[in-house]
DNA sequence: TTGCCGCCTTTGTA
DNA sequence: ATACAAAGGCGGC
């Protein structure tokens, strides 16, 4: 199957979007990426303005990789000043992903703490280890396990693919999918505010995660998580945003607390505007890539 | 209510 | 070798 983009009309860049750390499941071999969504393998590859993919319907490409998304209007908008314009036109075409909300709360209270590799690291355990398997290019996948058997895990087993004091974040937030304690359906349909407020109550969940699942699965643009490299970035990149009283004391920290976690993000929010989780993830990309370390 | 401290596993890197 | 950083969260005071 192929989809023609033209990509002057709708810009994408398949490597930037699954490089930029916001997925830890796709693995390129050759020029071939090669995935699990949804429960099932797929593969993709992009050449100039095609794209072409085995595995799923195009409408489930369109929906995944947002092609319906209008990059060009989005790009503009956050493009507020000329250090932004330059790390969009940098990776101009990386497009957010939308994921699947359990997976993707799963994978980010797992990210607490750790770098993106030992985040796929886990990630795939928990997947060889309680998900299903599958078959593609003599290649074997495993699905991301479902919540009914991540919750009926023991601690110790969760422990072993190696989530360290994550284990039992993991496990109880599991469980509260599973009983329907959270609906990801009705988070859907509520407002960035209201669903966040429900996805605190989730153990392992604070500000951060819950804004990662927000921009990542459910579709709340404005949505601007703040780790330590969008931290970073921003404080040194829009300073005059701020006192020094405060940079000095934000900078010297490793973690935030709830204070300046939202004096930022709500900067940024107000700052970039509706589209402001677009512009996290290329700052994001731009600063991790900065360095050399994965 | 808010702020600040110390701790929480594990891995990789300098 | 030993220390530090990593897409942070939480309970203590």
């Amino acid at each position: 199957m192929k989809i023609t983009l033209n990509v002057t009309v709708r810009p994408f860049n398949l490597d930037y979007t699954l490089q930029c750390g916001q997925v830890f499941r796709w693995e390129k071999h050759g020029s071939w990426w090669y995935g699990v969504v949804a429960g099932k393998a797929i593969k993709i590859r992009q050449i100039r303005d095609v794209l072409e993919y085995e595995g799923a319907r195009t409408d489930f490409i369109g929906k995944y990789f947002r092609l319906d998304d209008s990059l060009p209007v989005i790009l503009s908008r956050i493009s507020k000043d000329v250090y932004v314009r330059g790390v969009v036109r940098k990776f101009h075409g990386l497009r957010l992903i939308n994921q699947d909300p359990w997976e993707c709360l799963i994978s980010y209270i797992c990210a607490t703490y750790k770098n993106i590799p030992a985040i796929e690291d886990m990630v795939n355990k928990l997947s060889k280890q309680f998900g299903s398997v599958m078959t593609l290019d003599n290649n074997r996948f495993y699905a991301f396990p479902s919540s009914n058997s991540l919750s009926s895990a023991t601690i110790s087993e969760l422990v072993q693919c190696k989530l360290g004091f994550r284990a039992k974040s993991v496990h109880e937030a599991a469980k509260q999918v599973e009983n329907g304690a959270v609906s990801f359906v009705e988070l859907g349909s509520m407002s960035y505010e209201a669903a966040k407020r429900e996805l605190l109550k989730l153990p392992g969940v604070g500000s951060k995660v819950a804004d990662c699942v927000l921009l990542f699965s459910l579709n709340k643009l404005e949505a601007f998580p703040v780790d330590v490299w969008v931290k970073r970035t921003i404080l040194n990149n829009y300073h005059e945003h701020f006192d020094d009283a405060f940079i000095r004391k934000a900078s010297a920290k490793k973690s935030l607390t709830s204070g300046e976690y939202r004096r930022i993000s709500s900067f940024a929010r107000e700052y970039f505007g509706e589209y402001a989780g677009y512009a996290q993830q290329y700052l994001f990309h731009n600063e991790r890539s900065a360095c050399q370390r994965a």
